[in-house]
DNA sequence: GCGCAAAAATGCTCTCTACGCAAGAACGCA
DNA sequence: TGCGTTCTTGCGTAGAGAGCATTTTTGCGC
């Protein structure tokens, strides 16, 4: 028996991915060219060459082939916030994993707006993101709340400033994409934040006085 | 042909939302008892005392029938807002709709709470459960660009802020539910916005400068 | 190169979801 | 009371989702 898993992925870890990776692109494509409700497990399996039985040893559902949410994220997010400089505000450190993980996602252009498209196009794929974004914010939100040491009066700052960050991104990835790429993402976020804060700043003065 | 709909709910309407809360209350209480994947949409409507069948004429799923949203609620907070005073800034309209929409929808702190804790033990209800708060959040982004009138230049601040607005409402709904709903909900909500603005305010001295 | 053991792929079967269709029942209204 | 509308229901179908057992593939020690 092993005792360790190997570092290096071996080559039936490969494989598995490699699968993964082929009914993923069938859905993917299947469902941009015909839409989702007249796309069957059975027509993607085949695209994929496999057999239908063999589609849910790897997904869930339909949605989640075509999504294909990366589910190392969420520890891959949360260790880049706790990674960050120990003295650095959540807010920036925050900003600062966010960005990152806009850019690292959409590094492709072509194929990372097609994916926006076609979730924008079909509802029901929202279900996936959204639970996939979850995901991602429960950590997000428990590392948050470590960075601050998680005092009883600072409480309810991780989750609020976690949907607050969600927000900027999501409306970040609209403009980016309406605005053909060009735009980088640290300055669409910067924008969202900064909107934000000023819509905001009048409460901080009540607080002061 | 009647020329209006009639103002008051006639027989026939009355009926068909009784039969609705029917089947909410057997599916609630049936997966509150047993589990969302132990109960069927056979069983469900056994209990509401109809066929199988007519299930489907009320709810497009399981999950949609023990959730229940109200499709009127959308349409109804995008009045509230629009109804708020001109001048006032839109982070207080929003706070103060949200403020009364969830004094309102946590009324009967009983079943609320029993709500509350269902969807946390059944993820799978927090699908249907964010499509809900999304057509929510569609209809305030809209009505916050509308009362701000859109300029391209604060065009980023209606998504951003009801997307913290409503991670502000998620945190205060279970703070309300730790705090054995003792605390009113208006001071909850400030006090997570207060702690966002606290964790934003360098942002606007940066912009000041 | 060979064979064993673990893991993956597959076929079969069964239940449940989801919905189109058309017949029948209940209802509102004149 | 009779007519048209709407609601309810049964039937039939297609697909989702998963357990189980069998077959195939793969990694690895010899």
């Amino acid at each position: 028996m092993p005792v360790a898993t190997a570092v290096v992925a071996s080559h039936r870890v490969r494989k598995k991915q490699a699968t993964r990776q082929a009914i993923h692109e069938a859905a993917f494509d299947l469902v941009d060219a015909c839409g989702l409700s007249q796309v069957t497990i059975e027509a993607i399996s085949e695209k994929a060459g496999l057999a239908p039985r063999t589609f849910w040893s790897y997904f869930a559902s339909k949605e989640d082939a075509v999504v294909n949410h990366d589910p190392t994220r969420p520890e891959a997010l949360r260790a880049a916030l706790l990674a960050r400089p120990a003295g650095e505000d959540p807010l920036t450190a925050l900003r600062r994993v966010l960005e990152q993980e806009m850019i690292e996602r959409n590094r492709d252009p072509e194929p990372a707006t097609r994916r926006h498209q076609l979730v924008q196009r079909e509802p029901q794929l929202m279900a996936a993101v959204a639970a996939a974004y979850d995901e991602m914010a429960r950590a997000l939100v428990e590392a948050v709340a470590q960075r601050i040491g998680s005092p009883r009066e600072k409480d309810m700052l991780p989750e609020v400033l976690v949907a607050a960050a969600f927000g900027a991104c999501r409306v970040a990835q609209q403009r980016w994409a309406d605005s053909r790429c060009q735009r980088p993402f640290p300055e669409l976020i910067d924008e969202a934040f900064a909107q934000l804060a000023q819509a905001l700043a009048p409460l901080v003065k009540e607080r002061q006085t």
